[in-house]
Order: C-alpha cells, then structure tokens, then sequence
RNA sequence: GGGCCUGUAGCUCAGUUGGCUAGAGCGCAGUCCUGAUAAGACUGAGGUCCCCCGUUCGAGCCGGGGCAGGCCCA
C-alpha cells in the first residue's frame, strides 16, 4: 500500500484512468447486470454536439452518471446510451462560420447537398470530442451506442409522430410575424434577437390619418417604421385612456390627452396653436373609420375592407400619440391584434425586404429604403405632420448587424387545443399527464411551472426555412392544396411517384429527399414536400419512442419506457425538452414518458455571470479538468443544491498550475475550491494515516479478525456512525437528492478524522500489537473501505485508488474495481444510539472544558487535577464513570468529579418550556411566566427539584407546575471558571501544584522534540537518541519524567546535560552528525534548551 | 401585465407542525492543539430576519398589501 500525504488528483485520475482502459472495467461495468430481473432506465437527454463541453455541461453529466452508478451497483439492469443533438440552424451558423458564407444565396451557391455534409461533419466530430471529454469526467456511458438525433430511426420515427398528429387533425398551415432578417433571408429566433440588441436613432414620423364623414378631423398617429405605412388596416387607441380633441389650423386632431404638451414643441414652424377644444375616454373612439395612408395602392383595395379603430390595453400615452399604427403584417402585437379583431393582413415585403407586386411605386424597392420617399409622398397626400428623432433599443441580426424587419410568414404547427373546447386534443393530455401525482418534479415547484406553460403555450410551430434538420414529410398539393404527411420510409416509397432513385440510399435530409413526389390522394396531381425542415426539439423529444425501438420492437419499448429517471438543467427545458418529451409520449400514448425528473440550475462563474461561449467566459471541461481534476468538481456539483445557481470558483491559470508542475507541486486551489473538496481532502489525510501505520507494522487486514463486540467503545461508535451513513446516503440517493448524499459522507469524514482517529492515534502508534491495536487497525480499515465504495458514484477515480490500494492489494478474490462492487448495505445491529448520545455528551464536555481553559488562559499541555462536570440525567451520570477518561485524556485533567446538585458552583434558572405551555395557559400565559419569573428563582428550583410540583400565584389562583413543564437549567456561580451550554456545566480546579508544573513542561519538551524530529527529515517510525542542554530546572524536569519524553519520540537514549548557572556544562558533548536545533527561551516558559536528535 | 422562485451576519446559505437568548460554513481578530492533516478546537466582533398591516399569549415562520431581485411567459 502506497498512500503520499498529499494527493494531486489530476495526476491520480490518470493514472485510474489508464488502469481502467488497461483492464477494460468499463465493459465489465456495462455489463455487469445483463442477467438483473431489475431494471432502472435512464434516458439521457442529448446534448448539443456543436463545440467542446465546458464545466458548465458537467453538473448535469455528474448527476447523470452518479445515478447510473449508484444503481449499477445495486444491480440494476440498465442501457447506459449517450444521446447527441445534430440537427439545427445553430449548426447550420458554425459551418457558415467555418465556410466564411454571410447569407443564404451563399448556400445555395456552395450547393445544400454539400453544406449538409458538412453540417453532419461537425456534429460528428465535436460528438468525438465530447465522448472524451466526458470520458475524463468519469462519465460511464456505453460509448459505441450513443444515439445522434440526426439517424435516420430518429427522423422515421419522428415522421410517424407527425403522421399520427395530422390523423388526429392537429397539423395545420399557419401564419405568424416573426423577426427576420432581410440580408440572411432568414427568420431569427427569440434566443438570436438578445443576442443582437443595439442602440440606434430614427427618424419617426406623425402621421394624420383623417377620419371619414368627419370633415378636417384626424387621428394622429406615430411610427419608427414608415415602411410599414402602406400595409396599415387599423388604428389602436386604450379605451382606458382619456384623448384630447385639439384645434390647431383649422383641422382637428385626436391623441391622447398627455401628448398634448409635446404637440406644442412639435408643431415647428409649419403648425400654429393648438387648443384642447374637449377630452374623450379612448372607448368613445372605437369603431371609428378612417381613410388609410395608401388606399390607392391595388393591395389595399384587394382586402375589400375598411380602416378603423379598435381597442389594445397595451396602448399607452408613455410615447407615440396613444393612437398606435396597426399593420399586422409588419409587427408581432399587430398581428395578434388582427387575429382577435379579425383585421385584414398585407405582408408587403419578401424574404429580402423587397416590397412585392401591388405596391405600386414601392414594388422591387428595399425597406431600408423607403423612409424618405415616403415622408415625401406623404407630403405630397397632406397626411404628414412632422419627423422627429427617436432612439431606442432594436433588434439586429446578430450575425451581419442588418436591422430586423418584423415579416408575416407561413409556418406549420401542431395544435394544442384548448381546455375548455370539447373532445380531446393534445393540451388537455399534456396538463393531465403533468397534473398526476405520480410524476416527480425535482424541484417541486417544476410542476406548476410546466403546467404553467402547459395551459399558455401557443400552438407549436414545428418549420424552420433552412436546411439541416428533420425534412418535414409534409406534402402539399400546388392544384387543390391540399395536404398530407407521410409517416414513414416505407409509405414514402410506396407513393413515390419521381425521384425516388434519386433520393434512395441518402439519409432523409435535404436536398435528396426534396427529389422524391407523390401523388396527391385528393386530386391526382404530383405533390413536393415542402422545403421546411422541423425545430430541432422534435428531435429531442422522440427519443424515448425512437432510442427504444418502437417502431420495431414493441416488447424492448415497452421493457424501457417510460423512463424512470431524466435529469436536465431547469432554465429553458420547461419550453423544450421536457416540453417535447410531453407532447411527444402524449400523442403517441397519452402516456408519461418520464417518472422522475430532477432539475438543476445554472452554473455561473466566481462574478456571477452565466458561462457563454460568445461571452468568452466558458471554460473547456478538460482544461478544469487538468487542473482542478474531474472528482473535485464532481464533489462540488453533487454537493450543490439543485435549485440553486452554483458558482464555479476560479480556476488557476495554465501558467500558474504549469510553475507549481515544473516543481513537483499540484496546482494551488483558492480557499472556495479547498472547501468545496474539504471531505476528499480530510478522507485523503484519514486514508494516508492508516497506510502509514498499516505499512509500518505490515498489517494485513485479511488475515485478522476481532468481533466488533470485542472493540473498544469507540470502535463501536463510529462502526455506529458509519452504519447511520450508509443508510442516509442511500436513502439520499434514492430520493434523488445527492446533496444530502455527500452532505452525510462529509459528515461522516467529518466524524472520523476529528474523533475517531484523533482519539485512536495512540492506539496505531504504539508498539506493541495487542487486541486493541488490532481491533483500531480493523475498524479503520472497514471504515475507509466502506467509504470507498460509498464515494464510487461521487468520486469514481479516488474511489477506486482507495479500493485498489486498501482491497486489492491484498485481496485478490475482492471484485477487481470498486465499481464492480455491490452497493454497501448497512447493518442495523451495529447502529447503536446510546454510544451516540454518549459521544455527543462527550464531545460536548470537551468543547466545555476546552473553553474553560481558554477562559483561564491555561494551554492544554499544561495538566490539571480536577475538572467538576454537571448534566443532566443519572443515564448521564452512568454514562461518564465509563467515558469520562476520554474527556480527560483530551483536556489533559487528572480526574472528573460529577457535581451534585446542592453544589454551591452552581446557580439555577427555571426555564419555562413554551410548547408544552403555551397551549395549555393561552392568554394567561405572561401573567404565568411573570409569576414564574418573580420572587427566589433558587428557592423555586428547589421546590421543582424536591416535591416535582411548583405551585404558583396567578391572580388569586395556583396554577402548579411540573418537571415537564419547566426545566431547571444549571449555570456556574459567578467567579469559577466554567462555561456551560444548556445547563452542562464544566468548571475547572485551576490550582497548578510544582508537579503539575512540572510535567507541563515534560510535555512542551516532548512537543518540540517532535518538532526537531520532523525538521530533522526523519520518517514517522525512526528511532532516534536525543540530547537536550538546558539550564538546571528543566534538565530536572527532563530526568524525572524521561520515560514519557523517550517513549512519545521515539527516543532509545536521552542524554540530559544541565548548565551551571555561570553556563558552563558538565560531560556529555552531543555528536557532530546529529541534527541541532537551539530553541529560545520564549517557547519554553522561559527556559532556553539545545536540542539534538541523531537517528540510530 | 401574468406565472414560478428568492429576500436572514461582510459572503454563501440553514431555520422542522408558530415557542425561550435566530444558527452553520467561509472570511476577519485572538488563543489553543497537532509526527495524518492545505486539517482541527475554542473565544470574539458582526443581525431593524426587505417594509407595513393583520391573526395569535407568542411571528423569521401563518394571512393581506407593498418594495427589490432572478427566471419564464406575454
């Protein structure tokens, strides 16, 4: 066994590593439980395969593989599949990067066929290195099967969902306003816009539209984009809103009533004064009809329809006129507006910002062209007021800057339903799927917050006008439009009528698969897939249906789904993941797909902010990895509270960790990362002290054996504490909740270093190997393996060196990794809640006595005769005639006496028990506690303590009191020194005799031999003679208690030689090649000493 | 505007069904202990438990109303 006092865990894990790989445990691993009647099944939800994994990719991977682990060892059958996601535009963004393209034509150019290669080329390749970067995580996966959402199983089968949606009648044709970017011809998704955020000035426009049948009067209204002027069909104004009726030339316009003061700054020179000639509650404008800015343009003479005013809550007075400029082809709210209002829609401009036929002059002009001949033309019609400078915040493309224009658009989508409408539909599946209790949200509040989206979510729109992703199987008929979804390679095939030659052998992707027609079912005329492909979380979402199978192998479906666990971070999977998890089991089987889901929150860097790699913040998981190692930040994330953002504490840099290398030395951590591996770090000291000794004295725990009845007390406590461990980390792990699954290792750990081993030392370091020795060294021993095999899940790498080093190598029938072991089950017999309570009190005498000295201002080595001791219970009592030597032993005192009662060191206090009183009095509580209060607390007391009753005047009435009722706490009489806490009362006989003295000083000798030793370069185990030149009193101390100083240091011969009090020394000259240290007089109460070890 | 969450020591957070003098870790100051320890122990400084109102003998906790922050949806 080889254990260095300190660990560097990069280099540990390394070479765990490489052990693994050599003995091919992985594979074991996998397979471990292929006979197992039990299965646990774990559906992993796939990550982006777009660039490399950073730290902040690892929490969620911890908790994946933790619970993979744990339950692998206790037998669970399990399919152990990474999952990657390929498809999408964010890929699509990355290789237009790579290739240098700036816009869509671009693609074309290069050829779609070509780019899609390309885009499957990443994915491919930043999957390879996400494998090995999850590999250096310790992450446990059966890496030769993990699943690429770009398959061609998972596109089928994601094609029968939606086949299976349209026979329900759920898929539609639909439109929406979206951002889109005029350059890229693109649409820009809700995440893209934040990104693209700028600060810029336009010119904005007063516009009058006048009102019909109502001669010279107009609403005025306001805009930021005069080119989406001519696709006007409404005008809003808020009901609730109160509009002025002002005179000004001769005409009449209508606004809201807190714009009138800054009409009067914008008139300019071309307008006179203008008069509010009366107010109008906003409602009393509704249905009012107007004569739009360009009615004489065809398309607006196409809608057959007119203009006019309608209601918008959202109107307010804050900027504009508080009448708002309705075009909803041009703007997301109008369009909502006009769906509920039922308004007509222009949508002027195509996918290049170019105006279409029907606008006259405009058509085959830019829209960043347009303000200026507009403002002109307006003129030219009379309806324009005045321009006015307006800077705002606006979106743009993030990609080329370009300002984004709002664009109607068609797009397909899924229908949710409603709650409240008849029949069933996918809405109502969804929310009772979430609503059953049967699901588990981890946080709980994960729930609400899905079926909060649940009931509000808009239908879902499943196309996107790119060209990597899922090829929409929808079909459209160019002559009767009508349309159907193919739900599968086969029917393809079958109703292919051209380009199937073309397409077959190809993945189901664009542009191979756009060759292939069929006939439509209505009219007979040849029908093209439309050129959409699908949002990326369809390909999420089918997972649990396509990973397992479904279309081919019902029975292995039905083995694995639902899953029973799916672990993700909270912020964004409510509208994805989970989300199309939902949806997707909810239409195929109306069924749940997951029964745990177990949420975390965002890992964000040591200034708060989130890791983005457009930030420039991101860290590569193997970079941290090299430095911090990957158990440390395993240990953080499993200790992290889930619903909580985590911080990532800094990280030295490669310079910084490279210097301490080129020395020797591991990496430096900060003080955040020392105490976030504090456990490891205490387990790691605990462990290289027991290999220590064990190397020493060449034990082998195969060979002995001590029934744990026959072990000291404090064997048998933390033999104790450790059973208590195992269940509570067991019983953490199955709840889902590793917080409290380390929080009770660390404890544990906690318990073992600062009681068991600090109280045991003696026992190892002794020479003789007596049953006590050996019952240390077993209990030890069994400890640090149970840890092991605790801490695998947590800390794979330091779990197996602490099993190979303590099992392995001397036990070669033991499983061959720690991670091939079965789960440590606790044995209840040996938990035993006496000795519990017992070490409590003891420690909590210690912690007393401790502070006693420290009120004293007496150091520990120096001993004392008595140390007084009050508690509570004759169990108390009992309990410390057998442990009170362990109180001494550790606060250096002779003897404990117990203090009895009538002790005049004590005073007493009643303390009144609130729960069991105030239910009982009620309101006449405070007249009891004042009666209580009143009066000779000590005579009180010792009426309770005496007769078990305390009657009590209450207003005229006895009330009685009992022992249950109010406690009698004991405190130290002033000018003792003693501290208590909770009525333990420790004090202390600070009389310190010449002996005592004496030996004090034998001690603080002893301390610095020790020190010398260690300076000195000699190992633990040397044996050494020792010379000590000092003055006559110490050199007195010396020799009277040389048997203590020689035995504690290991010494064979201890040559004391005292100065004469002119300085000169007697006989004894220490050898030349002995190490020699001269210790001042100040360490050592006084007395200058010349110490000199030499190893013999 | 709606939903969910949060507000307690300088920082990060606990605080059980309402009950005595509100706790821990880190950090800070001091003392001690140590041949396992980059460890540990003790003492100290540091609090309007976000604010207001209510319920109650009693509120950090329950109810109402605010304020501030985070996330999500509009």
């Amino acid at each position: 066994m080889v254990a260095p006092t300190r660990v560097d865990y990069p280099q540990l894990e390394e070479g765990v590593q490489r052990w693994w790989d050599e003995h091919d445990i992985l594979n074991r691993y996998l397979h471990r439980n292929d006979g197992s009647e039990k299965r646990w099944s774990f559906i992993d939800g796939p990550m982006t395969a777009n660039n490399p994994m950073g730290v902040h990719h690892a929490w969620g991977r911890t908790y994946k593989d933790l619970w993979q682990r744990f339950n692998t060892m206790r037998g669970y059958r399990q399919r152990y599949q990474n999952g990657w996601d390929c498809q999408g535009l964010h890929v699509e963004v990355e290789v237009e990067k790579d290739l240098g393209f700036r816009n869509k034509h671009d693609i074309e150019a290069y050829g779609v066929g070509a780019f899609v290669e390309k885009c499957k080329e990443r994915v491919l390749h930043f999957a390879d290195v996400a494998t090995h970067q999850s590999i250096r995580l310790g992450e446990w996966m059966d890496w030769s099967d993990s699943y690429y959402t770009m398959s061609n199983e998972n596109n089928y089968t994601i094609w029968g969902f939606l086949k299976k949606c349209w026979q329900e009648g759920w898929i539609y044709k639909g439109h929406d306003v979206m951002p889109w970017c005029p350059r890229c011809g693109t649409g820009i998704s809700d995440m893209e816009i934040n990104e693209g955020r700028k600060k810029v000035t336009h010119t904005s426009v007063y516009v009058r539209f006048p009102l019909v049948g109502r001669l010279h009067e107009y609403l005025l209204v306001w805009t930021t984009t005069p080119w989406t002027l001519p696709a006007n069909v409404a005008a809003a104004v808020n009901p609730a809103l109160t509009y002025a009726k002002v005179e000004q030339d001769g005409n009449v316009y209508y606004l809201s009533s807190d714009v009138v003061p800054k009409l009067k700054k914008l008139r300019g020179r071309e307008h006179g004064e203008a008069k509010v000639v009366a107010t109008l509650p906003g409602s009393e404008l509704l249905g009012w009809r107007y004569t739009g800015p360009y009615d004489e343009l065809p398309a607006w003479n196409n809608t057959h329809t007119e203009h006019r005013v309608v209601a918008w809550d959202e109107v307010s007075a804050a900027e504009g006129t508080g009448i708002v400029h309705i075009a909803p082809g041009c703007g997301r709210e109008d369009y909502g507006l006009a769906k509920e209002d039922d308004l007509a829609i222009l949508a002027p401009v195509d996918e290049n910002g170019v105006y279409v036929d029907g606008y006259d002059w405009l058509t085959g002009m830019q829209v960043a062209d347009v303000a200026r001949p507009i403002f002109d033309d307006l003129k030219e019609k009379r309806l324009f007021y005045q321009t006015e400078s307006y800077e705002h915040v606006y979106p743009h493309c993030w990609r080329c800057k370009t300002e984004l224009i709002f664009r109607l658009v068609e797009e397909w989508f899924i229908a949710m339903g409603s709650l409240d409408a008849p029949g069933d539909n996918p809405r109502k599946r969804l929310v009772r799927i979430v609503e059953d209790p049967a699901m588990t949200w981890i946080p709980g509040f994960g729930r609400e917050r899905e079926l909060d989206w649940l009931r509000n979510m808009e239908d879902w729109m499943i196309s996107k006008k790119r060209y990597w992703g899922l090829a929409l199987p929808i079909f459209v008929c160019p002559k009767c439009d009508a349309f159907e979804v193919i739900g599968s390679e086969d029917e393809l095939r079958e109703r292919a009528v051209a380009g199937w030659e073309e397409f077959a052998g190809h993945t189901p992707h664009r542009p191979w698969v756009d060759a292939v027609k069929i006939r439509c079912a209505a009219c007979g005329e040849v029908a093209s897939r439309i050129p959409d492909v699908g949002n990326p979380w369809l390909d999420a979402g089918i997972v649990p249906f396509s990973t397992l199978h479904y279309r081919h192998n019902r029975a292995y479906w039905r083995d694995w789904f639902p899953a029973d666990f799916i672990t993700e971070s909270f912020p964004g999977q409510f509208r994805n993941w989970f989300y199309s998890l939902l949806v997707m089991a909810a239409v195929l089987e109306d069924t749940a797909p997951f029964k745990t889901v177990l949420g975390h929150a965002t890992l964000i860097d040591e200034f708060g902010e989130e890791f983005h790699k457009s930030k420039g913040n991101s860290i590569p998981f193997d970079e941290a990895a090299a430095v911090v190692g990957a158990d440390t930040m395993r240990w953080l994330y499993a200790g992290a509270a889930p619903e909580q953002n985590l911080r990532f504490p800094r990280i030295p840099t490669e310079s910084e960790a490279a210097e301490l290398r080129a020395v020797g030395q591991p990496p430096r951590l900060n003080e955040k990362w020392m105490e976030a591996r504090a456990a490891l770090d205490k387990l790691w000291n605990v462990y290289s002290f027991f290999v220590t000794y064990a190397n020493i004295d060449d034990f082998d725990p195969t060979t002995r054996a001590l029934p744990v009845s026959e072990r000291t007390d404090l064997d048998r406590w933390v033999l104790s504490e450790l059973q208590e461990t195992m269940l509570m980390v067991e019983a953490g792990l199955v709840t889902f909740n590793a917080q409290r699954g380390a929080g009770a290792i660390s404890a544990f750990v906690e318990n073992l270093s600062n009681w068991y081993v600090r109280r045991s030392r003696r026992r190892f370091w002794k020479s003789e190997e007596d049953a006590d020795k050996v019952a240390a060294y077993l209990t030890l021993y069994e400890c640090l393996v149970t840890l092991a095999k605790l801490l695998a899940p947590f800390t794979p790498f330091l779990a197996e060196s602490l099993y190979q080093n303590l099992v392995r190598s001397v036990d070669m029938a033991a499983p061959e990794s720690v991670h091939l072991c079965d789960w440590p089950v606790a044995d209840s017999a040996l938990i035993s809640p006496q000795l519990r309570d017992e070490t409590a009190l003891v420690l909590r005498l210690v912690n007393l006595g401790r502070a006693a000295r420290e009120k004293a201002q007496i150091r520990v080595r120096q001993p004392l005769a008595v140390l007084y001791a009050r508690v509570h219970t004759d169990a108390e009592r009992e309990s410390l005639t057998r442990l009170g030597e362990q109180v001494l032993e550790e606060l250096n005192v002779k003897r404990l006496e117990l203090l009895p009662l009538e002790s005049d060191m004590l005073r007493y206090t009643l303390q009144p028990r609130m729960h069991v009183l105030g239910p009982k009095h009620g309101k006449l509580l405070p007249k009891v506690l004042a009666a209580l209060r009143s009066g000779d607390m000590q005579a009180k007391a010792r009426t309770l303590a005496d007769t078990g009753r305390l009657p009590l005047d209450v207003e005229g009435q006895e009330v009685v009191l009992t022992p249950d009722e109010v406690e009698v706490e004991a405190s130290a009489q002033e000018g003792y020194t003693a501290t208590e806490e909770r009525g333990y009362v420790v004090a202390l006989d600070t009389t310190i005799t010449p002996a005592l003295l004496a030996e004090g000083l034998a001690r603080d000798l002893t301390r610095l031999v020790q020190d010398v030793r260690k300076r000195a370069g000699l190992a633990v185990e040397d044996t050494i003679d020792t010379w000590l030149l000092t003055d006559a009193e110490l050199a007195e101390v010396a020799r009277t208690h040389s048997a203590y100083i020689k035995d504690e240091t290991l010494t064979r011969e201890l040559t004391v030689t005292a100065l004469d009090a002119n300085g000169q020394t007697g006989v004894s000259v220490p050898p030349a090649e002995g190490y020699t240290e001269v210790v001042p007089a100040a360490k050592l109460g006084g007395h200058e000493v010349v110490v000199t070890v030499r190893k013999r």
